[in-house]
DNA sequence: TAGTTATATTCCTGTATAGTTATTTATATG
DNA sequence: CATATAAATAACTATACAGGAATATAACTA
């Protein structure tokens, strides 16, 4: 108490932030450029299961926030996990999921 | 690279996690709760501005996820934040987007 | 008991957006 | 130049849900 969690002239972009994270489709696709590191659309489409277009939404959506690094190749457009506190943010969430579980 | 942000199988509990968090009425909300402690419905309503069936329903849809904790005593029902990692994540969160700021 | 107050619920509207299919754009290659 | 391939975009549908107005519920009080 007494403390305020966040400024409140960015409540706004924290919550864009957390509406961001809190799609299971990105979830996965960040998962996955956690597991794998730097990846093609195309291999995201393959080890996620959804179909190209979408994984291509999401992935733009997610650069274009700056969670995301998108590098083009060629043909191909390779993107990256560019937010380092993801980590920490699963990390505690995760926890307290457990932690109430335990309860 | 080469490890997991989450267990696949908490991808869903995760995203409704962030999901709860991701809309700015609900960051508000939290963030009252934690300048002035366990508050009624009717004390959230007039320092937030919005109205009573929408603050009423966002604190029973926090509480019943567990980040808020519900106390009824006569005709008023306090709430207050029952989620320890709710500092820590905006704390990271905040950082993140100041650093982009600064970029 | 009638009235008052605090909270919750119902019902409705509008908006945002996830997902799909079809198409387009851009780059590489025969 | 024609074709193939990767990614992005357009157009559409369906669903989720924030928000408000009206009402209901529940617990006090005169």
């Amino acid at each position: 108490m007494a403390h305020q969690l966040m400024p409140s002239d960015l409540i706004q972009r924290v919550a864009r932030r957390f509406k961001l994270l809190g799609e299971p489709a990105r979830l996965e696709l960040l998962n996955l450029l956690n597991i794998h590191g730097e990846s093609t659309v195309r291999a995201l489409v393959e080890s996620s299961g959804y179909s190209q277009p979408n994984v291509s939404k999401h992935l733009l959506l997610m650069a274009r926030e700056g969670i995301l690094a998108r590098r083009q190749e060629g043909l191909q457009v390779f993107y990256s996990v560019a937010d380092p506190s993801l980590a920490g943010l699963c990390l505690l969430v995760c926890g307290q999921l457990k932690e109430e579980a335990g309860q």
